[in-house]
DNA sequence: CATGAATGAGGATTCATTCAT
DNA sequence: AATGAATGAATCCTCATTCAT
């Protein structure tokens, strides 16, 4: 009857731990991404949260253990991307270029993901190393891969040999290289590389490097 | 009998202002290198410097100029690389393999040059638009490939229509991305991309992709 | 019985931000004053007060805050020491009278707040300036002198007529100069301006000039 | 005949001495009337100088005795201004009269002095008590107020007794206060204390504010 | 007489982190 | 589960001064 009190279900806290940390670690992503490790600010963060500077270290131990969360996190919402395409139903060559399409739009609605993986090498890629979640993180996207080529060699859709990693990280260079460096070369040749058109056309030489790659005699 | 030898009369000089700013500025490259701007501390420049953490303000006024000057040393000795190589007298598919593979040479053997780009890409660029050196830095790397591709299209060696600014993009991408993520490649797929047989492997197919996709009919 | 005594029953606290606050600012105002802006030194502050120099900086942000609190702080305890005086009850020329002695007095006492003022003065007031709170720091001087020039003129006590803005100048000098420049004066005259005997002296002429000022036909 | 060969007389160096101290000395004046002995930089003067940093060493030895080099000038200008004003030769009320213009209208018309003044009394003088040319400048003005104050009262002008440094130090009071504290005093009431008009107005009021004193019965 | 290069010592400020409740 | 107050240890930077020529 009294519909201010005790709010909800039974049980409810007053304060949400899931979603305290849930707040802190949306923060945290931006800010990371925004200044890399080095340079984010356990206050900045903090201010933006909805809760105390406190909280950070009451659930997560200090900043660099934040910045792992943070990282696994970001990995976390990327994997398996590849498994929602349902590429297998495809022709080879369609089923490449589809994926070399959603890598690509990925990346590109991704900034702050692209982001903090460059800030991670500027680490060596310490926290990723020393992370159990993201060493183990088996990349389904290599099966995929190796499922596409297999099906085009056997079909005679592709004819030019190429490793399921070694193709894996050429069509990440091309879809990652123009949103990580878009700043640096934008300055030096006074280019904006996140207008539509750009985008459009990355996109189309992106997916038909690969492929003209793959079907060349 | 040679006059250009052995400074001054074999009297050699204890203060050499040149020679103090360019070992400030070697030690600083490779600081923020590894460090990036907000990593690196000017005590560790210092420190690794045959002088003292004065003389870097004498010389360069603070941190953020110092970057400054790295960034733009680092970009000078870049320039023009592709001046060196002749292109003009190669026929446009061998001339357009040179380039990828100076390029790729390039970025293989400046692992320094590459994460200063990428921390300078953490600022957003910040530093660079505002260095009018950086701005000005007319990369004569448009007009060669604009040179070849049009030769290109004219004796029918390639075929398919790209932007230089494009087809910069991508030979960048392919070349920069397996520098750049090295790490965290490396970390997420247990492998080594700093490995010699890796390197001639990546090498070819990504001259093998960017030839492919201008030949393909 | 007595509720306002021992604070918290009998239970002290150890964290008191507003007395950690007050204790700094009584330590900076001594510096400030002693040594100016420029010369205060923070590590000098922070060693003479009963916390350490970071909470200078957790409190007020850093020096010229601290300087600019101090600057308030010694203003606000300044003012409206006219409307204690309970002037308007006196006779006109015993009023002006009570004021020149309560403006000599105050100034005598407190050489801490002419030091910092004139320190202001060097400064060019820009903190003063920057101030609200002293930029609106409304004086009650001015109405309570124009309270007793127009009751000194209406019933003949005054006849010179003056503005109550530069009669407060006039008295505001001759109260301020001898306490702001006694080291110089003494220096130069080789006088002790901060004997008892001169500070009698000088505050009957002080009166005494601006009284015979008033009242000479 | 080659009138740009050899400057002028004979013996004339290339740099004149003399003329690079005074130089120095100038721009040191302005600079520490500016800021005070702790806010001025050895290195901003410097670089107003005609000559390097180290000239200044060379000849002052250092920032102190450069200060009280300055200090030292400012006063030797401002010395026995009083002499030249032939006041011996004035009815009492007269000369005493001129006697506050020209010390009104020498504070007003030399800002830089009034504030090294000020500087040095936030510094307790020290400088000044060292310095044997200052503690022995003897000031005519007490001469010169004696005699006035003397034909005064000897011929009935003046009737109230007051000693020739009493009442210097109103009259400079008077004088002094409304530059040295024109900034403080503008902020608080909103007025500027540097306009023409306020010039004339608190001119006379000084003025009559002795002469009032003075000649009251 | 003059100077560009160099510097040790100190000064302001920031940062991630912990304490006591 | 949560927090405002507090902090030691860096970190960047500035200053007056001296050196070698």
């Amino acid at each position: 009857m009294d519909k201010t009190a005790a709010p909800a279900a039974g049980r409810t806290r007053r304060n949400d731990p899931e979603k305290t940390k849930q707040d802190i670690l949306a923060v945290a992503t931006a800010e990371f991404a925004e200044f890399g490790l080095a340079g984010a600010r356990v206050d900045a963060i903090a201010e933006k949260t909805k809760t105390s500077k406190r909280m950070i270290y009451y659930y997560f131990g200090g900043k660099e253990e934040l910045y792992l969360a943070v990282l696994e996190r970001a990995y976390r919402r990327t994997r398996s991307r590849e498994d929602d395409l349902q590429l297998a139903a495809m022709p080879p060559a369609d089923a490449l270029r589809a994926l070399v399409f959603s890598t690509f739009d990925h990346d590109e609605q991704n900034p702050d993901f692209i982001r903090i993986v460059s800030s991670e090498n500027i680490n060596n890629a310490l926290h990723m190393k020393r992370s159990s979640e993201l060493s183990d993180l088996n990349i389904s996207v290599i099966r995929v891969l190796e499922d596409i080529l297999c099906r085009g060699y056997a079909d005679g859709s592709f004819c030019r040999r190429i490793e399921p990693l070694d193709l894996h990280m050429m069509i990440s260079a091309l879809c990652f290289f123009r949103v990580s460096n878009r700043h640096t070369f934008g300055a030096l040749f006074h280019c904006d590389l996140s207008e539509p058109q750009t985008y459009e056309r990355h996109r189309s030489i992106a997916a038909d490097m690969v492929l003209s790659y793959l079907t060349k005699p």
